[in-house]
DNA sequence: GATTTAATATAAAATATTTAAAAAGAGTAT
DNA sequence: ATACTCTTTTTAAATATTTTATATTAAATC
């Protein structure tokens, strides 16, 4: 008898986080910081060629799911990846795409 | 000069396959998978105690992002991970969950 | 200390995508 | 045919995305 335990509220934890990645700029912001630079916002945007607004709200999203964190540095403010591990499940990804 | 290539097919790829792994069923349904085994609709919905039709659907999403395949036995029809790897993503994200 | 400028965040509206649940439709073996 | 296993379609509700405009925050300058 083979009882298997299912805690729902683990599954929707992890995917509400993959939720957060699975965005292609979000993926590109994820990449930006792989090397586990800190870049700020003006930087990110421009990197990406995107608006800045745009970059704004996804960072948001990735902070609002601990995928980055942010540190105010006088006018600018600085994002880094919290879990530089997290870079792992895109490459893995990358590789399993037939 | 550091000139950033941005592969945007690349990363909407990417992306399309994350999202197809980012909810709480399919999520479960691939940890079901990980052993590598094939398993039936039957079992699969039984297992997780859902509907037979959503069980199907989600089934039929993952097999559209080729996160599993599926071969037909008589009446039954077995699913399996096409990339056993891909546990890696969920194993990465639960660690990475703070 | 009020004003300006640079950097970032938030809000609002329109659109698109996902989800859930139920009903109907197909393939296969007996 | 009938029972069994699985898929597809449909519709409504919930979420997410995009775009544009506006707010906030901090430093610099007058």
């Amino acid at each position: 008898m083979s009882n298997i335990v299912i805690d729902i509220s683990k599954l929707e934890i992890a995917a509400a986080k993959l939720r957060a990645i699975s965005h292609p700029i979000r993926i590109a912001i994820i990449d930006l910081l792989a090397k586990g630079e800190s870049l700020s916002v003006t930087e990110i945007y421009k990197a990406l060629k995107i608006e800045q607004a745009t970059a704004s709200h996804h960072l948001n999203i990735l902070k609002n799911k601990n995928v980055v964190i942010s540190r105010r540095e006088g006018k600018k403010i600085f994002y880094s990846l919290k879990h530089v591990e997290l870079t792992e499940v895109i490459e893995c990804v990358n590789r399993c795409s037939d």
